[in-house]
Parts: C-alpha cells; structure tokens; sequence
DNA sequence: GAGCATCGGGG
DNA sequence: GTGTACGATGCTC
C-alpha cells in the first residue's frame, strides 16, 4: 500500500453519510500542501457502573436511543476495559457513538440512571481525542498509508514517523493592519475601514492600501477601493501558501476586523486549505481559526506563558518587541492618520512604512518564540493553535490527558458549578517570605531550591491519587501541617509524581547537553519542560482543574516551608547571619567564615534531602543593599539591589525604576545604587543625590529629563479628579489632537503658585528649565532614593537641605 | 473589605 | 461544538 511522510500541521473533522471523517492537513517533506482523510475513528466517553451493575449497565446502553427531531443518537458498540481512576482500579464500560455530536445527547440520558457511578471523558473534542489517541505529534513528521482519491489522500493506517523530525524553518508569514479612526482608541470595525494592511515573510514585504500617493518604496502596492485590497489579501495569502501566519493580537483585532470588512465588502475570505472561510469564534475570548493554516498569535502566546518571566509590565507590541528583539516600534501619530488620509495622502508613506514594522517586529516575535511553542505542542500532543490558546493550567490538564490514555488512567471530570464555588472559597498557607532587616551588606551567599514545587510533589509523591492511601496510613511520614493528618503514599508511585519526574529528568539531561554545546532547539525544549513542570503545583490548586487537589497543593506549600526553615535554621546555627529568605531561596552574610563553611553546610542539607530536591548555589555578592517598607522599621520583602561578582547591579521590586516616572528620578535611582554597590561610597552616592537636587533648583536639567508619562486608564469625560495627567490630556485636546482611553499623556510641571493641574504644560511648549524645581525634588526625586539613604543613615532633610553630612562610622552592617 | 465590573491587546 | 476564559485592578456598597 502506498505510503506517505508529511508534517501535521492542523487538524478539523467533518460528517459525511452519519460518520466523522477526521481531516489532516499536512506539508509533504519538500514542501506540498496535502490533505489526508482518515474515517477509521469513532468518538466514545467512558461510563463506570455501580459494583454488580455491569451488565445491567451494558443492556441498558445498548438499547438506549435518544430521538431529537430527525438525529437519532446511540450507542453503537461497547467494550469493557480495566482503567484506573485516582488510584483505584474500576471496571469501565468504553461506549462508542456514531457522532461526535451524540455524546452529550447520550450522556446527559445515561447520567440520571442510578445503577452508574460516573461518567467521563464526555468532553474532550474530537479532534483532541483523535491526537490522544493516535499519538499524533503535530509539527513534526508523520507517515500514513492509504491512497489518492480526487487529490485527497485517504489514509487507512497513521502513526508518528520512526524518525520524527520536526519541521524546521516553515513558511512563516504576519500580517498587520491599519485602520481608519477618527475616534482616538474607540474603535468601531463595522463603521472605518481598513487603510493598510502589511505582510512580512521570510523574503517577502508588501504594504497594500488604496489611496495612492508618490513613492520609492517598491513593496507598497496600490488597490482603488478597501473591496480591492481585501481580495488582493486572499490572493497573497494563497500565493505564499504560508505553513504558519502570525499576527500581534489578530484573534482580537486584525482577523476579526479582515472578517468585518470582507462581509461588508462582499469578499469571500476563503483561505482555509479546504477552502472554508476564515472563521471568528467570539465566546468570551474572541479566536481567529483558518483551517489548515495554523494561527499564531504571539501576543496570545506572550500574554499568557511568556510575559511572567519578562521584566515588561505591559503586552503591547512595542514593549515587547523592546525586550525580547531590542528594537522599538516607529514613532507616528496614529492619532491623525484618519486626517492625513483625508486630506494630505501625500504624507501616508510613513503610515506604510510604521505598518509593515510593525508586521516585521512581529514576524520576528513569532520566528523566536516559535522554538518554545513548538516544543509544547510536541509535549502536549495537541496543534499549534490549541497550544497558543492555552494557560498554564490548561496545558497541564492537556498533557495529564494526553498520559492518561498511555498510563491507562481515566479521566476525573471538571469541577460543576457549585463544586468551583466551594474550591474558589477554600484557600491554603503559601510560601514563606523572611522579613528583611534594612541595611547595606557585603558578601552575600544565595542559595536555592532546584524547581523547589516540581521536585517536592515528585519527591514526596505528591498527587490526589497518593493522598491518604489506605496502604500506608500507619508508616508513612506526615505532612508538616498542624492539625492534619496527611499522608502520600509510599509505596505506590502517583501518575502525576512520576509524569513531573519524567519532566524534571528529561530537563537535567537536556541541560547536560546545553553546558557542552549552545542549541536554540534544546534550549527552547529545555524552557518547555521547566514552564510545564512549574505549572503543576498551581494546577493542583486551580479551582477548574480535573485533578484537583487542594491537600496536595498545600501540602506542596507545607513542605516547601518545611524546607526553607531547615537551610534558614541550620545556616543559623553554623554561625551564619540569614539576612533574606522568599519561596525557594535564603540570603545569608559569608562574614568572617571561609567560602568552605559554606559550601559544606550545603552539602550537609542536600545530603539528607529526598529525591530529585536539591539545594544549589545561586551566587556570591559582593555586595546588596535591603531597604525598609513604607511603613515600620522592618525590610520591604522583595525589595533589594545586588551586585553580583561580574560587577552587575541586580534590581527587585524597586518601583521607581519600573512605573512612569521621569527621567531624572530613575536615573538618579540607579545612579545612587551603582555608587553605593559598586564603589561602596556612600558618601559619594549622596552626594551625586544632592548634585542632581542642585542641578534641579539651578534648571540645568534638560527638559527631557523632566517629562512624565502616563497612559489615560479612562475616557476623559469620565475623570472627576482633575490629575496632572488629565490636565495635560486637555491641552492636547485644546490643540486638536485626538484624546482617549490609552492615550499616552507626555507633561512637566511648570513654576508657579497655581494648583499643580494648572501649572502643566507639554514638552513642546516649555523652555529649557521651565520646570518646578521643588515638585521634581519632592515628588520625584527624593522619593526614589531616600528609602535607600535611609538605610545609610541620611535623614530626607539631610539630602533636601544639604548642610554637613552625617557621619557614619560602619557602613555595613 | 467583600463583591462586582472592567480591562487587557489592537488604531 | 464531546469546551467557555483569567487574573489584576478599580469602583461601589
């Protein structure tokens, strides 16, 4: 029988004849466009009789028939199977079904008889199913066998290749749009129409729009009406037949407004490799699906699995192209492209340009977090665009069902709405944050836990299924928690504990392999497996979870505790001073002992920890300072400034750096900590503070120093507090820009005796030095480091009003 | 302070 | 479509 290799990369299923034939859409190896059929599989759920009711149970499915106008839904065959749910062993009845649509039909019927435990698996999508079950890995190479009808290959046998390589380098293609918007951020697809849209590929750039204007650039193309740019659009999209097409929050904005204005326009947007169109699923989440083509939304993607781990508080394109590209979005005023276009179009060249960046920066986006996805779909076992939809949880509960089917496990059912109610309410002791003591320390030890959660539940056999066996009730050890008497078994390894082993092991070899040699695929596959593995101590907590568990996720915290306390109470014991502790780490001062006390006392803790747990060196720092909280004597937890022995300055939680504040405080911040980690000069670091307080009251300051940022969170006639912020927002308005939600409001505070709202005016309209002096001392200036001089002793009168300087006789504590 | 509502991203 | 979102923040009572 002919044969056939080719890369999967999406899936859908349609009915023909009271039967589902699952589609396939594949890219041969050199490169074609292939559509495999497979109608060989059958949806099915999994019932659980009552003890003795089996047969009773197996009669009544087979008899079962449910008539909803002309559908008739049953049962068209069972089988009975040992499984194991939670633990237990159960004898479960496999009920298979004529049509994916059926099942919810039959299981609503079967549910109320009263001979059946459970049911499960009712709700796994059929495509999804169909991947569980063949074992499918999309994106990577496949083989069937079967034959051509009508150029569509039906296939009668399909498995994973022997060698299943992963596609490499596909066809990636973005897409960008600009909009007209006479209405600042309001927009409204159904009224204004798309002006531009751009494309970027591998080697391909083009800008289309439809209102012509003189120009070089040669990938600018001219269509007369936003009907002709559309169809222009579908004609690209099947030109470049892309394997993947990516876009900056297109499920939200750019497919669905393609969407919008193609069925306004009357253009058939048939770009699905089957020739459907592209669809718009717009449940709570909107979702852009082209069948056959995966969709790949990277802001989707960084929103939801990234953007925890980058130092970018906000999702927007040009943040997150500054972070993980280096290179910013161009600066325009969108504000007024809807006038230029109506009335100075020789001026839309820069629009075009900004437009096919933006396309560009995300083109980029998807090329570098591509390697990272791409690995999770190959762990998870579901497409590319299910995998760029999910969060943290959902992956988890992805992959747990993926290994369900290969451990022989069912599936424990989501939570129903009162059971969410009840998890939601219920809430557990976390993790443990020493508390500070503000100062400046030399020599600095950091220790941490290796993926401390991960390696707890897998150490500890940690899983809903392992909790309170029966088997071990009398000899296992108990979780450290007052009051509970809680157990996981030790005799029986969990699903779960040992999925997150096989997680954590695979990772350690992997990064075996990464110390001799760098590969950005191992490094993405790497990032894959701890972002996964970090995510079960949160699922088992996750009130939606199918295996939730709040005994086990407390009792993850119980022990993370336990373990923290013992490097904290044993470093004390060695003499050590614990200056800092939170979650998986502990700070402690070296002073006068050797390197070697330490080093020891390390190996003596992991010595006596279970399995894959162990405590690592994090690093040495010369030097860090602690800062107080805002309120008391004590230390802000996660607030403090290192300086590591490559002589980097490492920042946490120092606001100030972060949020919008001017230029001349973030700077002076930095400044200040550069000085007191690096030169340990205090002395120095205040009196660059006062330098720069000096240079404020003699407006030597260059007036961009003094701009302040921020983004209006609201329209503008719903502010009842007239801010700085808002103030300015009005004076641009005054002056005919366009102001609304998300509007980015740039201001100073000028001299005066006025109310500050009346004393604001914009960059553009001040002089060099006309700014108040003593706002930008108080408000911004001295706000940024005087919790740092705090610490050395100076008092904020010391810094404002420089007389003689405080001595002090010990820097470091 | 709990409970409800909105927002994010995009032009 | 064998599915329904999520976590943070602000506003109101």
């Amino acid at each position: 029988m002919p044969a056939i290799d080719f890369y999967l990369l999406d899936i859908t299923y349609r009915v023909a004849e009271n039967k589902p034939i699952i589609v396939l859409f594949a890219r041969t190896l050199d490169g074609k466009r292939l559509i495999i059929e497979d109608d060989t599989f059958r949806p099915y759920f999994w019932i659980i009789p009552k003890p003795g009711q089996l047969d009773n149970v197996q009669e009544k499915l087979t008899k079962l028939k449910i008539q909803n106008n002309a559908e008739v839904s049953e049962i068209s065959r069972t089988e009975i199977r040992k499984k194991n749910l939670n633990g237990k062993e159960v004898e479960a009845i496999k009920a298979y079904t004529n049509l994916p649509r059926d099942v919810p039909v039959l299981r609503e019927a079967v549910k109320v008889w009263d001979i059946i435990e459970s049911i499960h698996e009712y709700d796994i999508l059929f495509v999804n199913r169909y991947m569980i079950d063949t074992s499918l890995v999309p994106m990577t190479a496949c083989t069937a066998e079967g034959k051509t009808e009508n150029n569509i290959f039906k296939a009668e046998k399909i498995k994973p290749s022997e060698d299943p390589q992963t596609l490499a380098d596909p066809n990636i293609l973005s897409l960008d749009i600009e909009t007209y918007n006479p209405e600042g951020k309001q927009m409204d697809m159904n009224k204004n129409p798309i002006l531009m849209i751009a494309l970027h590929g591998k080697e391909y750039k083009k800008v289309l729009t439809w209102k012509r204007f003189s120009t070089q650039n040669t990938y600018i193309e001219f269509l007369d009406s936003e009907k002709s740019l559309l169809e222009r659009f579908v004609q690209i999209i099947k030109e470049q037949n892309p394997d993947i097409l990516t876009g900056y929050y297109s499920d939200g904005f750019d497919l669905p407004y393609i969407k919008t204005r193609a069925e306004i326009n009357k253009v058939n947007l048939d770009i699905g490799m089957d020739n459907s169109p592209l669809k718009i699923s717009s449940g709570m989440t909107i979702k852009a699906y082209i069948a056959g083509i995966p969709h790949f939304d990277v802001f989707r993607f960084i929103s939801k699995i990234i953007g925890r781990s980058l130092d970018t508080e906000t999702y927007g394109l040009d943040a997150i192209a500054e972070e993980m590209l280096g290179i910013r979005k161009q600066e325009v005023d969108l504000d007024n492209l809807y006038a230029i276009w109506d009335n100075n179009p020789e001026e839309l060249e820069r629009f075009c340009t900004y437009n096919l960046h933006d396309a560009f920066l995300t083109y980029q986006l998807a090329v570098k977090n591509l390697p990272t996805i791409v690995e999770m779909v190959k762990i998870v076992g579901l497409t590319l665009y299910e995998v760029n939809r999910m969060g943290f949880s959902q992956l988890v509960e992805w992959y747990l069902l993926k290994e369900a089917k290969a451990h022989n496990q069912l599936a424990p059912n989501k939570p129903s709405s009162q059971q969410s109610k009840e998890r939601l309410a219920k809430s557990y002791q976390g993790a443990f944050v020493f508390q500070p003591k503000p100062g400046l320390y030399k020599d600095i030890m950091v220790y941490d836990y290796r993926s401390l959660y991960p390696s707890i539940i897998s150490s500890h056999n940690i899983s809903p299924a392992t909790f309170n066996c029966t088997c071990c009730s009398l000899s296992a050890k108990k979780v450290p928690l007052e009051g509970k008497e809680w157990w996981f078994c030790e005799k029986q390894k969990g699903f779960i504990p040992l999925l997150i082993e096989e997680l954590i092991t695979r990772r350690m070899r992997i990064k075996e392999i990464l110390r001799e040699s760098q590969d950005e695929f191992l490094k993405a596959r790497s990032n894959a497996l701890k972002l996964l593995g970090n995510s079960f101590y949160g699922y088992l907590g996750f009130y939606m979870s199918r295996w939730y568990s709040l005994e086990s996720a407390s009792s993850t915290t119980a022990l993370a505790r336990f373990y923290i306390h013992k490097v904290i109470d044993g470093a004390q014991a060695k003499g050590f001073e614990v200056i800092y502790s939170d979650t998986d780490s502990v700070f402690f001062l070296l002073k006068e002992n050797p390197l070697k006390k330490a080093t020891d006392f390390v190996a003596e803790i992991n010595r006596d920890l279970p399995g894959l747990m162990e405590l690592e060196y994090e690093g040495h720092y010369p030097a860090g300072i602690f800062v107080s909280a805002k309120l008391g004597p004590y230390g802000a937890k996660k607030k403090y400034a290192l300086l590591s022995e490559k002589r980097e300055i490492k920042i946490r939680g120092f606001e100030t750096v972060r949020r919008n504040w001017s230029a001349v405080a973030k700077e002076t911040q930095i400044e200040v900590l550069n000085i007191i980690l690096k030169e340990q000069n205090p002395e120095k670091a205040f009196n660059c503070a006062q330098a720069v307080i000096r240079q404020l009251r003699e407006r030597k300051v260059p007036c961009e120093k003094v701009i302040m940022y921020t983004r209006l969170q609201k329209e503008m006639a719903s502010y009842e507090a007239i801010g700085p912020h808002v103030a300015a927002a009005r004076r641009m308005q005054q002056r005919g820009q366009t102001i609304a939600l998300g509007s980015l409001i740039k201001f100073i505070i000028t001299p005066g005796s006025e109310k500050v709202r009346e004393r604001v005016k914009l960059p553009d309209e001040v002089q060099e030095g006309e700014y108040d002096a003593d706002y930008y001392i108080h408000n911004q200036v001295v706000p940024a480091v005087d919790k740092i001089f705090e610490v050395l002793g100076y008092s904020r009168e010391n810094l404002v009003a420089p007389k003689d300087q405080k001595k002090l006789d010990a820097w470091f504590v």
